[in-house]
DNA sequence: AGGGATTATTGAAACGTTTCAACCACAATC
DNA sequence: GATTGTGGTTGAAACGTTTCAATAATCCCT
């Protein structure tokens, strides 16, 4: 591997001469500039970005950690972030936190290889992230509650939203409705559970889950709750799921069982994502504006970046997107 | 930031010891071990990985490359590729292509910053590639015909696909079958089209395209297509899309045009892309082993990097998936 | 008590860059 | 002709690690 000291000593110059002539700098003759180009060319040289990074002590690019780098993770959200990452010419690389302690979103929130980072990954733990914080390093945290001098909170609505779902249904004649949780400890699930329940002592209606309804914030997760739902006997006329996984995983279940939704039940999910506009019936849910999440989290790291100290927690609102899902009872 | 340096001196030993230390040595006393440990906690130390990859010049990562982060990319390769890499102790990190000649992906290929790396995204130059080519950096490429040192091919039998796809339909009792195609310099879209027309030569059918119907892989390439198809009066009895964004496109066309499919025009895709299967109706495509290739890729870049030269070039089967966008003449 | 063998510790070099401060040659100024 | 200036070049230090080779400390045998 050519390094630069090879380029200098092929083009006859000091090795600092070289750097300048590569970088370009005003202060190199084109005579030389040019020498020492052809002599790169010749040797195939390519700079070592490593050494450039730990010398100049900065890496020009942000880090995006993602709870599974397959998983159907918000691909809007990181156009978002993506956009305005390449708009202010840094970099962006993405990185799984599988793997915990030793993973790879470890390594790069705690070992300088990056100048700011993103996390969008419930499964990483607060602890990691508190002992990853150091001065100038900015940390935008998504959909997580945590305080400290460089961290930023950036989440949506999710009380709003599942007051949201909630009603919705309520306005539209349901009495007897179901909330499909998912992890309790999740705190995405706590807080739609929470918005969903204000929508009902809002009309008066005490809650009374007759079952524990939570599981996996995954579409299996979805599908056997459904299956313990129709198990119970009286069927509920609708159910709103803490997210658009379970909701999905649940409409199979009922459509299985060879119920029709909605019209023997209705289903709401939350989140959006892009395949629920595409099921059958689509998805009544509750949009999260996920783009501007990405968006938003990338321009508070450049702010932070740039010295000036942005606000530190954000909430985002939700929406209500009405499909085919639900139906007036 | 507290370096090495610190931690040595507060810990009263030399910056050697200090590093043994933190590498857990077996060198090191216990006593020194401790007092070491002691101080780098009490310090809040994090080692520089930058340094530390450019003194022992491996970085223990691969990168990843797609055309788009935010893309619905292959999820199921990226599984395949994590699951291989995180099971080898290294590290994955994705990046993407955009910006040309300036992207992430040209920093990651070219300046040494990862010790192999997988190419997925047709719209990274050949050239490119070629001038990233190094000895002892292996580089997989997806879906692209390079032939160099290093470089190792990986694809997916587009011919046989296209094949298939156009077998189905012939099989079913279509006779007037259109191929829409995508951007016609891709070379997945040609290899498709060979396929396709290979089938109907079979059975002695002269395939003439009254019009052009090329677009871009996109939905809305798909959706336009399919307009001008209907604009021109006679409707084939069945369309064979070259990728199931093209196809999930063309089937919205369609119902809003209030035609059904398959039972007015049957509608085959390529990939199996996960939403398809929710679809109304369920599409029928041609499946691509997308985990397999993701896990071989990986499986191959470790071979490369533990010295083995494995054979450059591999071509992983499709099949069909039947599902209920196709009916029998 | 002396000498070899073992174990612990350390100084210094190296990885490949960038950049400061010094230097040089030469022209311009008074 | 001495000073000042200028544009081009360079040596050396620095970034934060790891690791070799050398030294220092400890131990065990006779």
């Amino acid at each position: 591997m050519a390094t630069i000291k090879d380029v200098a000593k092929l083009a006859g110059v000091a090795v600092s001469t070289a750097s300048y002539a590569l970088n370009n700098s005003s202060k190199i003759s084109p005579g030389t500039k040019r020498k020492v180009i052809d002599a790169a060319v010749q040797l195939n040289y390519q700079k070592n970005g490593l050494a450039r990074d730990l010398k100049l002590n900065k890496t020009q690019t942000i880090g995006l950690i993602l709870s599974d780098l397959s998983g159907p993770f918000y691909s809007e959200l990181i156009k978002g972030v993506q956009e305005v990452t390449l708009s202010n010419e840094y970099d962006l690389i993405a990185c799984s936190s599988l793997g915990g302690y030793s993973s790879t979103a470890v390594k790069f929130l705690k070992e300088k290889r990056v100048d700011g980072v993103i996390v969008l990954a419930a499964n990483i733990d607060d602890l990691i992230i508190m002992e990853s914080v150091r001065e100038d390093f900015p940390i935008v945290v998504l959909d997580r509650e945590l305080t400290a001098n460089s961290i930023i909170n950036v989440s949506v609505d999710n009380i709003h939203g599942g007051y949201l779902a909630a009603k919705h249904l309520l306005d539209a004649g349901h009495q007897d409705i179901l909330f499909v949780g998912g992890p309790p400890n999740s705190r995405d699930n706590q807080l739609r559970y929470q918005g969903f329940l204000n929508a009902l002592t809002e009309r008066e209606i005490h809650y009374t889950p007759k079952w524990n309804l939570e599981g996996k914030f995954t579409r299996e997760g979805g599908y056997y709750t459904a299956k313990m739902i129709m198990m119970q006997g009286k069927l509920p006329s609708a159910i709103f799921c803490a997210n658009d996984e379970m909701a999905i995983g649940a409409v199979q279940a009922f459509q299985e069982s060879g119920l029709q939704v909605p019209f023997d039940i209705s289903v709401v999910g939350f989140d959006d994502i892009e395949i629920v506009q595409y099921m059958n019936p689509p998805l009544t849910t509750v949009k999260q504006p996920k783009y501007e999440m990405g968006s938003l989290a990338a321009h508070l790291i450049f702010q932070a970046l740039n010295g000036d100290i942005p606000t530190r927690e954000y909430v985002l609102p939700t929406e209500l997107i009405v499909r085919n899902s639900t139906i007036s009872k």
